[in-house]
DNA sequence: TAAAACTACTTTGTTGACAATTTCTGCATA
DNA sequence: TATGCAGAAATTGTCAACAAAGTAGTTTTA
């Protein structure tokens, strides 16, 4: 499906919109998008050609793109031997978690020291918002998904620190998304999420930076045991279901 | 100075020595060493044709090597109005430092549970020679830093969070060269460093994540402060100096 | 039959030319 | 003297063709 050359798209990078107008800046949004939502599968093949002829432009701004995706994780090169779409292991999931970890209870520690009162009480709003969304709507966990992350940024913003929002969102953030992807996970316990999310702007509105940091790293250590649970029980499946296909072959 | 083409040389990412053949590759490693030694100015504004001209190649491979300086944030693009090589103010060394304190944080904390005994003992040894190093040689500052940094980057191999090793070693730890290049920075306290450095290990060698993470943490900011001191010493001495040449130009 | 070498094909790396923008500069006008 | 409007110059964006390197499949030979 070629994109209409020359329109001028949305770019979602930090959850704010910008127009772009240049085929690399395009394409690097679709390719983003596409492998962000399991279009273009994991750990699939790509070649440069091929993604130009798909997309309708030369190579030139394709292979601008491309690096532009390495850089922030979403394809991996391996030496001569072509491009890749980012396979999502368990085990670089756990790396983005703990990375995560890291950077965002730094953001929650900063958002205690700076954060204006009127954020404050806007993120307390956001939040009644997501309570009101799951006791609804039971079903709509992408919109839950989406809130979540919608919380982690505001949080990430108001460090106020532009290496740490940048790396939050336009890079673990795009992967935390793809993450969600990988067997439709549904956010895990949203209810006990929601808590946690109160209990830290509480810390961060009572100006303790330390027991905000304490939160918010627990509150991302222990999503990560929840998601790794789920993991590896699908894994456990997936084997069982390998066996139970060989045996049908014997 | 045009390179030399199709000569191999030596890529110094994460420490250790690859060979690379792209084009596009040498020029994003001349490049960046150029950005880091104050080749190239701060601030200064860079053009494609430029570069390509002096460094003997097209605009295509310069390109991708310009967007993946750009992706590790040592040249910083203001649309439509060129491309800049970064300029390190003190806002952006202490956002580098934050971030650097929450990534080697956790890096400390990860070693502490999963570096080898052969590591922590070779890393003890490596402090030893440092320590000579500094009784020996009171001038070279330079050697100082690089160990510095070495220490460091074997902290963070040992997390064997990928990660973690990436964003440090190819994205801050540059930065962090650079950063000593701006006024020809002393490695501040040099004996106290190390001293700290003996008690991180210390942490890491009795299997304490905690403590290793919290001295880790405490090392470095305490390092920004010293820095940030020295900086702004710098900053009035060049305002006083600006006063003075106003006053003579009176 | 298995290993090695050659050939054809695919994919990536590189280039120079062309097109579209944007910025700069000088001139006319109020 | 300030303001705004050409036109020119410089710069970035895009393309298509060429070159080099690697891969795979086939043939040949031991």
């Amino acid at each position: 499906m070629p994109i209409q050359k020359l329109n001028t798209r949305k770019d979602t990078k930090g959850f704010e919109s910008v127009e772009t107008k240049t085929l690399s800046e395009q394409v690097f949004n679709e390719l983003k998008d596409a492998i962000i939502a399991g279009d273009l599968e994991q750990g699939s093949k790509i070649t440069e050609d091929g993604l130009a002829k798909q997309y309708g432009i030369s190579r030139g701004p394709l292979r601008e793109a491309i690096r532009r995706l390495e850089a922030i994780r979403l394809l991996v090169r391996i030496p001569h031997a072509g491009m890749r779409v980012v396979t999502l292991t368990t085990e670089i999931m756990e790396e983005i978690y703990t990375v995560r970890e890291a950077l965002e209870g730094m953001s929650a520690r900063l958002a205690a020291q700076r954060m204006s009162d009127d954020d404050i009480r806007s993120l307390s709003v956001l939040l009644d918002k997501h309570q009101n969304s799951i006791d609804e709507s039971q079903g709509k966990h992408y919109l839950q998904h989406e809130g979540n992350l919608d919380f982690h940024f505001r949080i990430a913003s108001a460090s106020n620190n532009q290496w740490l929002i940048d790396l939050l969102s336009s890079e673990l953030y795009q992967l935390l998304r793809m993450c969600r992807q990988r067997s439709g996970q549904t956010p895990a316990r949203p209810s006990k999420a929601i808590q946690e999310h109160r209990s830290i702007v509480e810390a961060i509105q009572t100006r303790d930076p330390e027991l905000a940091e304490l939160l918010m790293r627990r509150h991302i250590s222990g999503a990560w045991k929840i998601v790794k649970e789920l993991l590896d029980k699908e894994e456990a499946e997936d084997q069982s279901e390998q066996v139970k296909h060989i045996e049908e072959q014997a």
